[in-house]
DNA sequence: AAATATCCTAGTGATTTAGTCAACTAAAAA
DNA sequence: TTTTTAGTTGACTAAATCACTAGGATATTT
């Protein structure tokens, strides 16, 4: 999984367009003024984020894209990996092609285990706990940081583990 | 925190050092052919680790580099941020420069626990405990998986979270 | 002095990022 | 029906970054 700015942009774009999904298709043009994205831009990104199923579009004037799915069901890391394509190629990028050579792969495990921890953390924050959150900011309450989850994301971890 | 292969490069050189560390200070000529790593490439990389003193050198014919710490103490974090500088610059690549702007930043506590996930994973890992888990597996014992250690910083990180 | 090895700066080619531009299609409003 | 709105696609690009390389300077031993 790469982490890339264009990551981050997609994940700001898809939190704007969850924020107001309920009046309708919003626009592209609207996101980038509020988002402060270029349009050109948000048409490439959207353009991965509808073939991989994660929002819809309407043309024609009153159009514009809807999530495909309910907020609780598109998690960060289903939008990153829409975005950006692994293409990992580099050797020992987290694929499991190099366990013929000793050298370059003493380090493999670490990685593949860098990317699975990546991985949980990303798919365990979804847009409905960033609205939750953004709101909750707002309103001034206690902050829930993210980094709690972890303790979930281990109980999943350590399951898939003992099976 | 950035993760390149210059990251990867450095962990895999040090991994050959600190595994060949008793017999005196290692050349980077040798790391250089053992791991296919060029020597100009690894000389930019060990300049940086022995400013951030993970390493020492030694001048002249029968020197080279030796480890500044026991191999318990030189953790796989120590070695990436050694030579993947920061340089954030980037809005909100895990910097606190952003609490003004609401819209820009309603992800960033999403990027900062994400920064804080790989921290905390890389920096439960450390050389002593490649050193075993690549011996283990040319022993071909039962490879203990690195994705384990997502428990103890688990329990590291509700600790922090507590204070 | 000669050989060995680390130190240091600068540069370079390939790739990636973060877009832009232009042409097109579909749908709705006038 | 014409116009406008808005998505769709592909080609292109300036700037930055990556992954090195070149070449010399400096220190130490033989």
């Amino acid at each position: 999984m790469r982490l890339t700015t264009k990551g981050r942009f997609a994940v700001t774009a898809m939190l704007d367009l969850a924020m107001r999904a309920e009046g309708g298709p919003v626009t592209l043009a609207g996101i980038s003024e509020r988002q402060s994205i270029s349009l050109s831009y948000l048409e490439q990104l959207f353009g991965k984020l509808r073939r991989r199923n994660l929002v819809d579009s309407v043309r024609g004037p009153g159009g514009g894209y809807c999530l495909a799915r309910p907020v609780e069901e598109i998690t960060v890391a289903d939008i990153v990996t829409a975005v950006d394509e692994p293409l990992d190629a580099t050797q020992c990028a987290g694929g499991h092609n190099c366990h013929d050579d000793e050298h370059s792969c003493m380090t493999h495990d670490l990685w593949a285990g860098l990317n699975k921890t990546i991985q949980s953390y990303l798919a365990s924050v979804s847009l409905a706990q960033l609205i939750e959150h953004h709101e909750a900011r707002q309103r001034g309450d206690n902050i829930v940081q993210f980094e709690q989850r972890i303790g979930r994301i281990t109980e999943t971890t350590k399951h898939a583990i003992a099976h």
